[in-house]
DNA sequence: ACCTGAACACCGTTCAAGT
DNA sequence: ACCTGAACACCGTTCAAGT
């Protein structure tokens, strides 16, 4: 009696669903396909193995985030968009750090999907410093950096917990980095 | 017949070893026992689970890094410390991805053996700008900024795979840093 | 085409039993 | 005190069988 049916796009929020409310490690196509009421054999037919329920939530994470930040960085002109976007990070990482942590996943190939959803990410990054007056190349070393330093500290913060004077931190992180991207002639 | 003797060094050796060899997904009970040619129940006399030996990994990785970034901080002044340092911990994060990723690893308690290790890492970096002139608790801040930072890069970059550019991708880091760091009374 | 159910390998954990 | 070996739960994966 094969009555449940399975698409794609419930199981991707089943899993999304599972990563938020047990954690990125129980993540399994056995815990997917309990809250699915199906076997974990069923999922085969539509994701290859854990491995590709892990990149499936890569991807979709990665995008989330993306989103949100994207959607910070509205309408917040010159210096204050660095603050915001780098605000909207960071929120995304302690409101959903299961799906923040997946955010880390390996890519299969140079040119698949979870590479274009990083790629995306950071370009949120380059349009903020373009905007800024930074001219392209530039603004695109700048958006890598900033990415990196973002997800440092998130990672850090998420993995370690939070603590009291992390507010200040971040601030004076944002700060270090707005200061050292200024152009300067020397 | 219980001819093979476990000791608690012999088994920090062989989990690194299984780390760096196998990658810290492979880090488990059963790989361990088997090289130390005892069965996995056995270990259960010198760690506490899974969680143990991954808690016993991540003390020693930390260790290891903030051992390498300290040796190449000797003897160095000046500007060119932060710069000398931040090559060694990505050395570090490139040579030995498996230590690298169990540094994340969650502390059990704000005064256990793991948040000591942090602790210690994130100081290195403190005597160094302490070294540059900063004053203590500037020098703490942008500390944690800078380890964060550096952090972030290196964790993308063992997690995503290296490319071609990323040389020139960190240097751009690191001189942000060390341009966003400067002392400026604003 | 898609799901079930049995089967197998593998890992973590506990515990009685040996030395 | 420390290790073995059996036992159990759990997860991933494959595949024949059903619909």
């Amino acid at each position: 009696m094969a009555r449940t049916r399975v698409t794609i796009s419930g199981l991707t929020t089943i899993a999304i669903t599972v990563v938020e409310k047990q954690g990125l490690d129980a993540l399994s196509l056995s815990s997917v396909a309990s809250r699915l009421g199906v076997r974990p054999s069923a999922l085969y037919t539509h994701v290859n193995g854990v491995e590709g329920l892990r990149y499936l939530v890569a991807v979709n994470a990665t995008r989330n985030l993306t989103d949100d930040i994207r959607r910070a960085a509205i309408g917040v002109g010159g210096g204050k968009a660095l603050q915001t976007v780098g605000q909207a990070y960071r929120a995304f990482a302690l409101n959903s750090p299961g799906q923040f942590r997946a955010t880390l996943t390996a890519p299969r190939s140079a040119d698949d999907e979870l590479t274009k959803a990083n790629d995306d990410l950071v370009e949120v990054f380059a349009l903020v410093f373009a905007a800024m007056g930074l001219e392209a190349e530039t603004a695109k070393l700048a958006a890598r950096s900033t990415r990196s330093a973002l997800h440092g500290f998130c990672a850090l913060e998420v993995a370690m917990g939070t603590s009291a004077d992390h507010d200040a931190q971040y601030q004076h992180l944002l700060d270090t980095l707005e200061q050292g991207l200024q152009p300067t002639k020397d």
